[in-house]
DNA sequence: GGTAGACCTGGACGC
DNA sequence: GCGTCCAGGTCTACC
């Protein structure tokens, strides 16, 4: 099938925005310049091979491992909406650069997600209190032991209902996510009865509506296991909400590195946070972008990672 | 409202 | 090859 684009949008670009594209399902090919991913389509697991023309703005041309229907294309198409943001025009790109026109050279301005928000949400807490590689291999782990095998032979991330089933011990053992297991277990049930609309502690709706204010979502986010004020802020950004700063120990490297700002840890996440208010609803973006130009002056163009190689060295001690 | 300590895994390092 | 140390947010208990 054909996808149609935004104007200004750039497969590698903006598919290699955020760190997800470099952790499962998600696989990127550098030397191609295809996106490969495996998404669960109504129980049904398709792995995608998403290809761009040369020219900024073209169509994106998406094969799938195996025949669809109409109502599956149609959840492919929505995902892959999702995950690359093309529901982002090209005229929020261009407010967000006249506000920071430093990215307005580059074209920087989409974030790449997951293909839900239950798999954003279970990401963020695998990216929580630890070093990258752990992230890498729990989300590795999770797939190949709780998702759902393709045609081609990958696998899906899991589904809420599929992780509500099973056991914290096994994914533990299996997984590697040490004590998040009872957590991920827990949010996988939140997310389960909200999706059977069943009474959730989580109102789903409520969440992705544009209307409801940044403070409200913010706060029920944060009841929820596992999430904490950084992974609620991160996951506000992944909504699209991008008012707040996820602050963390990266956010104090750059802050000393890049910012030249000095003090107790404390001190300097306050005076980042103070630094990108005047961004304001744009704030995530100016912050973001600032970040990923320094990791890409360490490692070179994003769109050039691998995850089996490059992908792997993301820590903040080697990106001082 | 602020903070100390426990919670796990995997990588680095010393022996 | 083994033991020790360290990085990394959230949560609970306590002041």
């Amino acid at each position: 099938m054909s996808l149609a684009t935004p104007s200004d949008y750039s497969l590698a670009r903006d598919l290699c925005s955020y760190g997800y594209f470099l952790l499962e399902p998600n696989l990127w090919d550098p030397k191609s310049g295809v996106y490969s991913t495996t998404l669960n389509i109504e129980g049904l697991a398709v792995t995608v091979r998403v290809r761009q023309g040369e020219a900024i703005g073209a169509p994106l041309v998406v094969r799938a491992d195996c025949v669809l229907g109409a109502s599956q294309r149609r959840h492919v198409r929505e995902q892959l909406v999702r995950v690359l943001r093309l529901d982002e025009h090209a005229a929020t790109i261009a407010e967000f650069h006249g506000i920071d026109p430093r990215f307005a050279s580059t074209g920087r301005g989409r974030l790449m997600r997951s293909a839900t928000l239950f798999e954003d949400v279970l990401k963020t807490v695998t990216s929580c209190n630890v070093t990258w590689p752990s992230t890498l291999n729990m989300n590795r782990r999770l797939c190949a032991v709780f998702g759902t095998r393709s045609a081609s032979g990958a696998y899906s991330f899991p589904t809420a209902a599929k992780l509500a089933r099973a056991r914290p011990t096994t994914l533990r053992a299996r997984c590697s996510v040490g004590y998040r297991d009872v957590r991920m277990v827990g949010l996988a049930r939140i997310f389960a009865a909200a999706e059977r609309g069943k009474r959730s502690e989580l109102d789903l709706a409520r969440l992705v509506d544009s209307g409801t204010p940044d403070q409200a979502v913010f706060d029920a986010l944060i009841e929820l296991p596992g999430i904490g004020p950084y992974a609620a802020a991160n996951i506000l950004q992944l909504l699209g909400r991008y008012s707040r700063l996820p602050l963390d120990t990266e956010s104090i490297r750059h802050g000393k590195t890049v910012l030249g700002f000095k003090g107790s840890p404390a001190q300097i996440m306050k005076k980042v946070n103070a630094h990108y208010e005047p961004f304001g609803a744009h704030k995530f973006r100016s912050y973001w972008f600032e970040l990923w130009s320094h990791y890409e002056q360490k490692r070179g163009p994003s769109w050039m990672w691998e995850r089996e190689t490059t992908g792997k060295t993301f820590t903040a001690a080697l990106l001082d």
